[in-house]
RNA sequence: GGGGGCGUAGCUCAGUUGGUUAGAGCGCCGGCCUGUCACGCCGGAGGUCGCGGGUUCGAGUCCCGUCGCUCCCGCCA
């Protein structure tokens, strides 16, 4: 190792360690040359070490809190061969004072190719309690209620410093990508209008007006709108966006975005721009090299083969369709669903073994998710050994075998349903089947665009169409409100491994067109010009087409930090349930505020108590 | 909103078919040790078993309720 540049040198490059030194009471530091972790035991562990301005700052796990060490750069050399110990009671008594320590001899057979520090003087700027849990060194895995009450303690290991540094250099690349493009990072409000089409809002009473609320954006969507009609032609902004739904773990109630729009563009454009910035992006906080241009999928392709509009594409195990095998069955599950539309899709997973309870916990999963039942079978010569077997001829059982590729021992699972419902079962076994038997190489990497969307789907259960992206994405071409379902449009979403990091779409920019979709998504013209007739009406004064796309930032952090969760990311993250542990947020309020805001509480959940 | 798992010392956890004084590792406190880097050795303190109710001679253990953490489903245009 080389550690002749003397990082001390360079005050805002020093990096220090402070090592237990045999004794509880004494410590000496070691220097490396990029970064370097502090312990020490002074009546307790050294944890943490921050260097400000020249100036090392040590927390230690005690009373004896944070340590400021001076360091004499002209000695820097000598330092690197020297320690000195530093007895603890000097530290403790020096509160506010200062330690000299005379030099002591190292024994340079101890050398381990990290350097030692040569500590010249020590101060002891602030105490520290014990820390409830260990922040450094060997611990077992902390819980999270643990973690979140005390956050900033958390926040000082190294996992989560490192994550936030990756943050904020993911962020920094975005702005650098943009600001270099001419795009012009412009601010939305925060305190905005309900709309209540997609996720619940969040809700602020207003002060002023009785009985009227804000709603905290859920994206800023219109705003960007707006803004291409005022003539920013490049917009770009990162804002904080919340959905009062539940949390999960790759899902926050408030969470951060990067919202993109951009005038006179098609989809293309906005593709080219977007897998550029990825790719310098990624390249700039040591991500997976991306390819350009990057692959291409089409939603109805995506949703064919892996039942999903987000696929994994690091391995197999595809979905198949083999309704057409069954076409003449006798068996009455099977074809009482394909006289009644629905399809029959299945999976081979290969050759696996799998006990009785496993196979029956993917019935039980798959009913889960929504299926009514699920077919296992393993091929055995020409036909199944499976419990449904019997009531297939050989025939079908040879032709699903031939259409699914099945070799001896395959494991097949079949589900019968309507297309989405099979789609959706499958596509998400598919997932768990490939995390299970380890067919995921987490070293590769496939980031795909997937284009060609529809516009609309069917919602069953409203029995209305709903918009795939969001209402204000142009269909492609004309739009018949005759045969909604037919229209497509020029979106694009971003899939990292199977997770969504981002998605947009080319915008309506006619106030007519605008006026035909809200038409078809069951918004009349009274409801369409109360919740949305800012927009119509700045449509109406010549808006350029456009187009654009917003990113989850927590969520690309989290992939390109490897986090198993988003909180991971996430400075001070809220719990499931949506409560901040270390606040207590949310919180009730005094009865004062209640009354300046007109509002009086319901405490009919506080009745039992 | 529904379902599963969990809640015992500061942290991570064990705790048998319900049975006397609830344990371990780490951390903490005291003592010893001059080269550690998960230091070591000796000793010690520390618990309303989340909370409330019930069953029982007896509850950490069983039942009901409640609060919290977590995962899954719904939800997330």
């Amino acid at each position: 190792m080389s550690h002749g540049d003397s990082p001390l040198r360079e005050a805002t490059g020093i990096e220090a360690a402070l090592r237990p030194n045999g004794f509880r009471d004494t410590w000496c530091g070691r220097v490396l040359p990029d970064r370097v972790d502090s312990q020490a035991r002074v009546a307790g562990w050294v944890h943490r070490r921050r260097d400000h301005g020249g100036l090392i700052f040590i927390d230690l796990r005690d009373r004896t809190g944070i340590v400021q060490l001076v360091f004499h750069p002209d000695r820097s050399g000598a330092a690197f061969e020297l320690a000195h110990k530093l007895r603890a009671e000097d530290v403790l008594s020096a509160s506010g004072g200062v330690v000299r320590r005379s030099e002591e001899t190292v024994n340079p057979e101890l050398a381990t190719g990290e350097v030692e520090l040569h500590v010249e003087e020590a101060e002891l700027l602030a105490g520290s309690k014990t820390p409830p849990f260990q922040v450094e060194g060997f611990s077992g895995e902390v819980g999270e209620d643990a973690r979140l009450h005390y956050r900033y303690l958390d926040l000082r290991r190294e996992p989560m410093q490192q994550a936030l540094m990756l943050r904020h250099r993911v962020v920094a690349a975005i702005r650098e990508f943009f600001d270099g493009e001419g795009f012009v990072e412009i601010e939305t409000p925060v305190l905005t209008r309900s709309t209540p089409e997609g996720a619940r809002d969040f809700l602020v009473p207003s002060r002023q007006q009785h009985g009227s609320f804000y709603a905290l954006p859920q994206s800023p969507q219109l705003f960007k709108q707006l803004l291409v009609i005022s003539g920013f032609e490049r917009y770009y902004q990162i804002p904080r966006c919340f959905r009062d739904e539940a949390t999960r773990a790759d899902r926050q109630a408030e969470f951060t975005q990067l919202d993109v729009e951009m005038s006179f563009v098609d989809g293309e454009d906005v593709i080219e721009v977007n897998e550029r910035m990825l790719a310098h992006v990624f390249k700039r906080v040591g991500g997976p090299e991306v390819e350009l241009p990057m692959e291409r999928m089409c939603y109805d392709e995506a949703m064919g083969r892996f039942g999903t509009d987000r696929p994994d594409l690091r391995f197999g195990l595809e979905l198949v369709d083999v309704g057409e095998a069954l076409r003449e069955t006798e068996f009455k599950v099977f074809r009482s669903v394909l006289e009644g539309g629905g399809a029959i899709r299945a999976i081979n997973a290969g050759r696996r073994e799998m006990t009785r309870s496993e196979l029956d916990g993917l019935i039980s999963r798959a009913q889960e998710l929504g299926a009514k039942g699920l077919v296992w079978a393993f091929r055995e010569g020409d036909g199944w050994r499976s419990p449904t077997a019997k009531f297939l001829s050989d025939a079908e059982l040879a032709d699903i075998n031939q259409r699914l590729g099945a070799e001896e021992g395959d494991l097949l699972l079949l589900v019968a349903d309507k297309r989405t419902v099979t789609d959706a079962v499958l596509g998400q076994l598919r997932l768990d089947l490939g995390k299970k038997f380890g067919l995921i190489d987490e070293d590769e990497n496939r980031l795909v665009w997937i284009v060609d969307w529809p516009l609309l789907e069917w919602n069953e259960i409203e029995k209305r169409w709903d918009s795939l992206h969001h209402p204000f994405t142009a269909p492609n071409g004309d739009f018949d409100p005759d045969n909604p379902g037919a229209a497509r449009a020029q979106a694009y979403d971003v899939v990292w491994n199977g997770q969504e990091l981002g998605g947009g779409s080319v915008r309506i920019h006619e106030a007519e067109v605008q006026e035909a979709v809200f038409g078809a998504l069951g918004i009349d013209k009274e409801a369409a010009e109360a919740r949305f007739g800012f927009l119509l009406e700045a449509l109406r004064f010549g808006a350029p087409p456009h187009g654009g796309i917003a990113y989850g930032i927590d969520r690309i952090v989290q992939r390109l930090a490897g986090a198993d969760t988003i909180r991971d990311v996430i400075a001070f993250p809220k719990t499931a349930s949506g409560f901040d542990l270390l606040t207590g947020a949310p919180a009730p309020v005094d009865e004062p505020q209640l009354r300046d805001l007109g509002i009086a509480i319901h405490k009919r959940n506080l009745a039992g108590h």
